[in-house]
RNA sequence: GUGGGUGUAGUUCAAUGGUAGAGCACUGGAUUGUGGUUCCAGGCGUUGCGGGUUCAAAUCCCGUCAUCCACCCCA
């Protein structure tokens, strides 16, 4: 039952029976990244706090209300990072990557801090994976990026997601856009909801996407970001789908995407699952070409996505997908009475230098008892140790899924389990 | 931060204000060297925590912590 300590709010334990699942989820996007050549980043979780501030959005509601700050002994201001971009920029500026003139293609994978109301995938300590293309405004790029993330959820198994792509331009069109905006509502404020009053003033595009019914039906007649793109970035969101299609990437032009971070600029996508319910973006990214030359770097441009791992078990479940094998011993050594223990102990030791996984339970002494613990830990095989073994220098083989046993030869028995294993 | 629901054994859930129960899981056993199916046996758990009302509280009231759903926002 409870102890006295409990596990802070909105953060959880991943406990043995389920660490694996983060294991797979993990290798699998280190395998995807690795078919596209980004390589992996390491970025420490807490920054200056000014970093997100300034990039982020001081008027974001991840820096004014998410964001875990604190000030350390010298009196720094600090913050759990609430989002993987800014750091990974601000080490792009700092390590001068963009050094020798190639793209730098990165990956991280790490925890998220938010402090924000828990909910079913959505938690204040969280595991996101992303990527981050610095250094080309290419829209080859922005397919290439989305791409991996596709890639990424049907190497998965997932089949229930959707592509949503939009274009928020660039500064100087979400001037126009915003005042049109700002015009067309204006026009209805008394019927908006008390948010929108607020978000009229605050950041026009959210009306876009109030969920209050009133507001919905007036923002269907809202004029569309679409329209306002200039000559570039038009081109430049036509061209992105050009190459979506070109590689066979199913999409839908969703021009209600918006992103609540400052830095987004032109192409914005999210991967959707719509059985999901609120908490429902898989992915979520954008581009962000004045984000580097803004954090003090050269005026280069970057994409880059990211996820959260808590949703995508949410999903996979949901899916009823697998996530890899469990792990298991390759083998259980069973022994029957002292001599067969005390010799088991060195077989065990001699088992595992040979690279087999192997297990023993040390304080059962029943040959039942064994077999339970043997068939528990799922190990593919047994190994039974008793006299009549130990006389004739010999061990008992058992494929515990068949039920097929056989004798082998002491001195044989390794070879022939790194041969049954297929270990190298 | 706002609104609502929930909180009982490891877990999923029962229990008109009157001694707290079941399935699953777990442990042991079913003639002494064989698991996964079956049968039998084994649970006194501060009913999340702290107050209050009452002869009596898992049950009613207040507070608190946590969680779930929605909003805000986001992965």
């Amino acid at each position: 039952m409870a102890g006295k300590y409990q596990i802070p709010r909105g953060t959880f334990d991943i406990l043995p029976e389920d660490s694996y699942k983060w294991q797979y989820l993990k290798n699998t996007f280190r395998e995807v990244t690795r078919m596209f050549n980004f390589k992996e980043i390491v970025t420490p979780i807490f920054e200056k706090s000014e970093l997100f501030e300034r990039s982020v959005g001081v008027s974001s509601d991840i820096v004014q209300k998410e964001m875990y700050k604190f000030k350390d002994k010298k009196g720094r201001i600090l913050a759990l990072r609430p989002e993987g971009t800014a750091p990974i920029v601000r080490s792009y500026v700092e390590n001068n990557l963009g050094r020798d003139g190639d793209l730098s293609k990165l990956f991280y994978i790490g925890p998220m801090f938010r402090y924000e109301r828990p909910q079913k995938g959505r938690y204040r300590q969280h595991f996101q994976y992303g990527i981050e293309n610095i250094g080309s405004e290419n829209p080859y790029i922005d397919a290439e990026v989305i791409a991996v993330g596709f890639n990424f959820l049907k190497k998965l198994g997932l089949d229930n997601f959707e592509l949503q792509i939009n274009s928020i331009g660039c500064p100087n069109c979400t001037l126009d856009y915003n005042k049109a905006l700002v015009k067309y509502f204006s026009s209805y404020y008394d019927e908006l909801c008390s948010d929108c009053k607020i978000r009229i003033k605050k950041n026009p595009k959210r009306l876009l996407d109030c969920k209050v019914e009133s507001c919905k039906k007036i923002a269907l007649n809202a004029p569309s970001m679409l329209d306002y793109l200039d000559d570039e970035c038009e081109i430049h969101f036509k061209k992105v789908q050009e190459n979506l299609s070109k590689i066979n990437i199913p999409f839908k032009i969703n021009p209600r995407i918006v992103r609540g971070l400052d830095y987004y600029t032109k192409t914005a996508f999210e991967f959707i699952d719509n059985n999901l319910g609120a908490q429902n973006t898989l992915i979520g990214g954008g581009r962000y070409d004045g984000l580097v030359k803004q954090l003090g770097g050269n005026d280069v441009p970057g994409i880059g996505f990211a996820g959260g791992f808590e949703r995508l078990i949410v999903s996979m479940e949901k899916e009823g997908l697998q996530f890899g094998r469990e792990q298991s011993p390759d083998v259980f050594l069973v022994t029957l009475g002292e001599e067969a223990k005390e010799f088991g102990i060195s077989f065990l030791s001699k088992l595992r230098n040979n690279r087999i996984s192997a297990e023993i339970s040390i304080d059962k002494n029943s040959l039942k008892a064994q077999m339970k613990a043997a068939n528990k830990s799922k190990a593919p095989f047994a190994l039974i140790l008793g006299d009549n073994e130990i006389k004739k220098e010999e061990i008992t083989l058992k494929n515990m899924e068949t039920g097929f046993q056989e004798l082998v030869k002491l001195a044989d028995i390794v070879e022939k389990l790194l041969q049954i294993l297929k270990i190298k």
